[in-house]
DNA sequence: TCGAACAAACCGACCGGTCGGTCGGTTACT
DNA sequence: AGTAACCGACCGACCGGTCGGTTTGTTCGA
C-alpha cells in the first residue's frame, strides 16, 4: 500500500510541475503564462487547473518541491562530515555546489518568486529560515562541541546564507566564473569569521 | 544660474518621486497602479505621464534618487574613518544605520523592485556592484597599506554586501529587533574573516 | 491695465491587450 | 454507465498608455 494514490493523476502532476519549474524559472512568476505551462505539457489551461487550484498554489507547489530537495542535499552532506564545523561548511558547499551548475534552478529560488508580490515573502522567508536553521544548528553543535568559540549562531547564519545568495545572484546577472570557484575562498572567510583574529586573545568579556 | 531649469515642473517631478517611492515600496511595482501615485499626488495618471514617459522609468528614476543618497552617505561616512578597515567597517555601518530605521526604504531597495520582471535584474546588478565596489574599494587599500593581509577583495565585498542584505531582508520579514543590533557581531565577523584564524599560521601559500 | 495669444501643465475617458479563472461539454478509461 | 481527466471558448477585471480637450500661467503689444 504506497503513498502513490493515482498513478495517471500523479504523472501528469509531475508533468506539470517539471514544466511550470521551467516556464517560472525563465520567465519569473508574473510573466508566466497558466497558457504556456500548458503548451510545454500538451495540455490546456483547465487541464493544469484540473490538477491545481490556482496559479499560486502551482508556483508554491514548485518552489517547495525545489527546497525539499535541496534539503535532502545538504542533510545528506552535514550527515557525513567529521566534525560539526565541518558540517556547516558542508551545508554551504552543497547548496553552491547544487545550483552552480543549474541557473535555472538558482533563478528560480531566488528571485522570480518576487514578482508575485508580497504574498510571496512569507514563502520566501520560510525557505531562507530553514536553510538559516540547518546551518545555526551545526554551529550550535559545534559550539557545544568545542569546535568554536561561543558566536551568535543565529546571526552567523544568517550572514552566510546572505553571503551565499549575493554570491549566486552576482553570478547569475554576471556571466562570470562558477560560485564553485569562489567557494575555497568563502569557505575560508566563513570559518576565519568564526574563529578570533590572530592579533585578538580569546577573551571575550 | 543655477542648475535647476523650471521651479514649478521640478517641484511637481520631486512631489511624484516621493509619492512613487511610498507607493512602490508598500505595494511593489507590479501592484502600484500609476493611478494610485496619482491620488496621492493629487493628480491624474494623465499628470504623471506628463512628466515620466514610462511607469518603468518613474520607477528607475526613485531607485536613483534613493540609491545616490545612500550611496553619499557611505562615501561621507568612509571620509572620516581613521584606516581604510575602518572605512569598510563605516561603509558597512552606513547602508545598515541608513536603512534600519526606515523599512519603506529598505521594502524598496531590497525587494519592491523584482515585481517588475527580469527587465530590472540590470538595474539591481548597477546598484549592488556599486556598493559592492566601495567595500572592494576600501578593502584593496587596506590590503595595500598592509592593514589586512592578502584577501580576494572582490569575494569578500561581495559576501558581506550579501551578509547586509539577507540581515536587512530578515528584519524586514520578521518583527525582530533593530539589525542596528546584530552590527556589532557582524562586524566582528566580518573584520575576523579578513584576518588568519588563531590556530592557523601566517603563511597563505 | 487689459486681454489676446501662446504654451506649459494637467485632466480623465477611453483603448487595447493580457491573463487568471470558469464551466459546459467532450474524450478516455474501467 | 459512470467517472476521472481534459478541452478551450469565454468572462471579467485590471492596468499601462494615449489623446483631445481644459485650465493655468506667461508674454507682449496696444
Amino acid at each position: 500500500m504506497p503513498v502513490v494514490v493515482n498513478t495517471a493523476s500523479d504523472k501528469t502532476r509531475h508533468r506539470i510541475l517539471d514544466a511550470a519549474e521551467d516556464v517560472f524559472a525563465l520567465k519569473g512568476y508574473h510573466d508566466a503564462p497558466v497558457e504556456e505551462i500548458g503548451r510545454v505539457t500538451s495540455l490546456s489551461k483547465g487541464g493544469i487547473y484540473f490538477h491545481f487550484p490556482s496559479k499560486e498554489d502551482l508556483f508554491f507547489a514548485v518552489l517547495d518541491r525545489l527546497a525539499r530537495r535541496l534539503e535532502s542535499r545538504v542533510n545528506r552532506a552535514t550527515a557525513i562530515a567529521p566534525t560539526h564545523l565541518a558540517g556547516a561548511e558542508a551545508a554551504i558547499e552543497a547548496v553552491v555546489n547544487a545550483l552552480a551548475g543549474k541557473r535555472k534552478l538558482a533563478r528560480l529560488l531566488l528571485l522570480q518568486g518576487y514578482s508575485m508580490g508580497n504574498s510571496f515573502q512569507q514563502t520566501r522567508a520560510r525557505i531562507f529560515n530553514r536553510f538559516a536553521g540547518m546551518i545555526e544548528r551545526q554551529l550550535n553543535l559545534a559550539v557545544e562541541n568545542g569546535e568554536l568559540p561561543p558566536v551568535d549562531c543565529k546571526v552567523a547564519a544568517r550572514i552566510w546564507l546572505g553571503a551565499i545568495s549575493e554570491i549566486l545572484i552576482h553570478w547569475l546577472y554576471s556571466e562570470g566564473p562558477s560560485p564553485e570557484d569562489t567557494l575555497p575562498a568563502l569557505l575560508k572567510m566563513f570559518v576565519n569569521s568564526l574563529t578570533p583574529a590572530q592579533a585578538r586573545q580569546s577573551g571575550d568579556g
